[in-house]
Order: C-alpha cells, then structure tokens, then sequence
DNA sequence: GTTGTATATATAAATATTTATATATTATAA
DNA sequence: TTATAATATATAAATATTTATATATACAAC
C-alpha cells in the first residue's frame, strides 16, 4: 500500500525519500504511516519495476540527494489501484482496546493509568487535527501545483481523523467512569 | 502483540489453534486480526520459549488436535505487557480514506461508488456490533470460566466498535455529499 | 564550543503478516 | 450422490514492517 502513497505523492511532483516521509507525516499519518528506512525500500523496489525514474543531485551543503519522477507506468498503476473498489473493511489494529479486553485480571488501578494516559494522547491528538492540520492543508494548497479539489478531499480525510480523536476520547471517558464504578 | 492475545485466551482456559482463531473472530477481530497460519506459527513460538505447553488429543471422528496450556513464564509475560502503560497512539490504516486522499484525479463517478459500497459495508458492521456481538458477549458470559468483570470490559470494547462505525457511516454520509456536489 | 536537530541516505536483522498450498475427515446441503 | 463447507492442522514463499545502526554535513541554540 506505501508504494501506492509513494506514486501518489510523486504524481504531483518529483521528490527525495525525506520529502516524501515529511509529506506523509504531516497528512496520511493518521491512516497511513511508514518508516523512512521502509520507504527507501519501496523508492527502490518501484524503480526497479519501472514505475519511478530517479536522478541524483549534487548540493554544495548537504549530502547529494535522490529525486524520484513517476513514469507513465507508475501513473497508470496507480490509477488502477485508485479506480480498484475496496471491497472490505480495513482491518483495525488498536493496542488500547486490545489490552482493556484482557485487562480484567490486572489491577483496576494500572489499567486506569493507562486509560488516563490515552486521553491526554488522544486528547492531544484531537487538537492537532482542530488547530494544526487545517493550516497544514491551506499552506499544501497554496504551495503544491494542485487543484481545489485535492484540498478538498485533505478536508474530508482531516474530519475523519478529527471524528474520530473526538469519539476516541468521548469513549475513553465513559471507560474511566466504568472502570472507576467497579472501585465501590 | 498476536503473542498477548493467545496468552490472553489461554488464560481463560487451554484451547486448540482452530478455537483461539475462533474466538478471535468473534471479538478481538474488530481491534486485532490474525490469520490461522500466523496463530500456528505463533502458538509454536510461545511453546518453544517457555509460555506455553501442549498435548496432543486424539480424536474418533477429526484429526488429531493440539491443545494449549498457559504456564506461569506465560501468565507474567501476559501480566507485564498488561501493565506496562501503552505509551503511543496505536497507529491506523484505513486504505479507504487512504484512497480518497489521492483520489482527484480520478473521475469522481469512481471513488463514489467506492464510498457507497464502503457505507454498504459499514452499514452491516454497524449493524452486527448492535444486534448479533452484544449476543456473543452474553453467550461467552455464560459459557467461560469468568468474572462479571471481564464480560463488562468485552462490553465496552464493543461499544467502541458500535461507536466506531457509526462514526464511519456518517463521515461517509457526509463525504458522499461532498463528492456529489463537485458535479453541478 | 558543544549539543541537538535537520538533511540525506542506507543496510542488516528481526519480526510480522499474507497468500497460497497441502492433507485428511466428516457433516450437511443441493 | 455429489459437492461443499467445516474441522484440524501445517509449511513455503512472498511481502511488509520495525528496530537498530551507520555515515556525513551544517545550522541554530545554549
């Protein structure tokens, strides 16, 4: 799937490994991350099968970089995965859950920790995607050759994460209470 | 993180592969997957360093099972990782909204049936978390060696989950519309 | 002046996960 | 009565991902 980000980003305009993670980072983090070294790989990997083209340029105060160009093969690959349809769920991976799920045998007051801790995260979280990200997506808008409609579409993918820090946080604070009740 | 979850269900009481891969589909499924040949190889894993053991049971009418015992390395691996504060947000990845990102260049008539199908989906999750897990909870209350404790915490691990789709179901109500209006 | 952060890349090793394939039996449905 | 689904395992191969480590430069802050 990172390599379908990968061209997805390229497709816009060429890019080193670095500007690619930076631009995951500050938009698909929050339904798609990687690791850098991950994506030097797949950079690599996409190369090799002729969906990127790379040259390599000398800077005079920083080490010689890799910019990656999508070709008309990486395009077209690309354009069958966005046109492929999603026909299942993707599958969700919350270590959180998870642990209240077994958490019945642990003491009340070390799985509340963890509850607390959570909320801050996730509260944390949620301000990001309120103050943070909007700007984030202006200032993409206004500095990357796009159209109004790939910022709307940023828009629509900021509210999901949004909903669902706010629901995250609205779920961790009924759990507390739960948890709480058991005490007396 | 597949290592707790078996450590969890045989913590409950020993169990074969096949039924732990069972029990996992009718609950930690919505928060934690795993496919039957990584069990396989994971229960072995956990055998080999100590956390678990196993016997082999013969069977008149079925092949042969192999049933697996939690051991005490097993239950403190299981307690530490319990108690040990999750630190992180547990990261996503959500290949839909992943889709929509980099989905302007493609004709909208594309990503809205992918969103509809998506709804469609999510519609039916929804509607299993309401009608048919709050069933299985009651029925493993009844059926496990447990504490009305354990049965409250599966409670609210699925209520995330209820919450969840719901949440899903309206964002893509909403994002629906949105697509729609870039028509006219 | 030293420390930390950022730029820029890369590899090795370990771990995790999916997909595909194989075997063998039995109950159930068409 | 034939097909299929379900029970019960298991392995191989491919893919994906994380963690750790390495190198080298330069700017900014303290």
């Amino acid at each position: 799937m990172l390599k379908y980000i990968l061209l997805g980003f390229l497709n816009y305009q060429p890019a080193t490994g670095y500007e690619l993670k930076q631009r995951m980072d500050s938009s698909t983090t929050h339904f798609w991350h990687a690791k850098l070294s991950q994506i030097y790989i797949t950079l690599k990997a996409l190369e090799e099968d002729g969906s990127l083209t790379s040259t390599l340029e000398a800077q005079a105060d920083r080490p010689d970089k890799r910019i990656y160009t999508i070709t008309p093969q990486g395009q077209a690959d690309l354009h069958q995965w966005l046109a492929q349809p999603e026909m299942a769920l993707s599958p969700k991976k919350e270590t959180l859950v998870l642990k209240l799920f077994f958490s019945a045998q642990l003491d009340p007051q070390a799985i509340l920790t963890q509850l607390r801790l959570q909320r801050e995260l996730h509260n944390q979280q949620l301000a990001y995607y309120r103050d943070v990200s909007p700007q984030i997506i202006q200032q993409a808008a206004d500095d990357f050759p796009m159209l109004a409609k790939d910022a709307a579409l940023w828009e629509a993918t900021r509210r999901f994460g949004e909903k669902y820090e706010a629901l995250y946080v609205s779920w961790l604070d009924e759990t507390i209470q739960l948890v709480e009740g058991q005490f007396h």
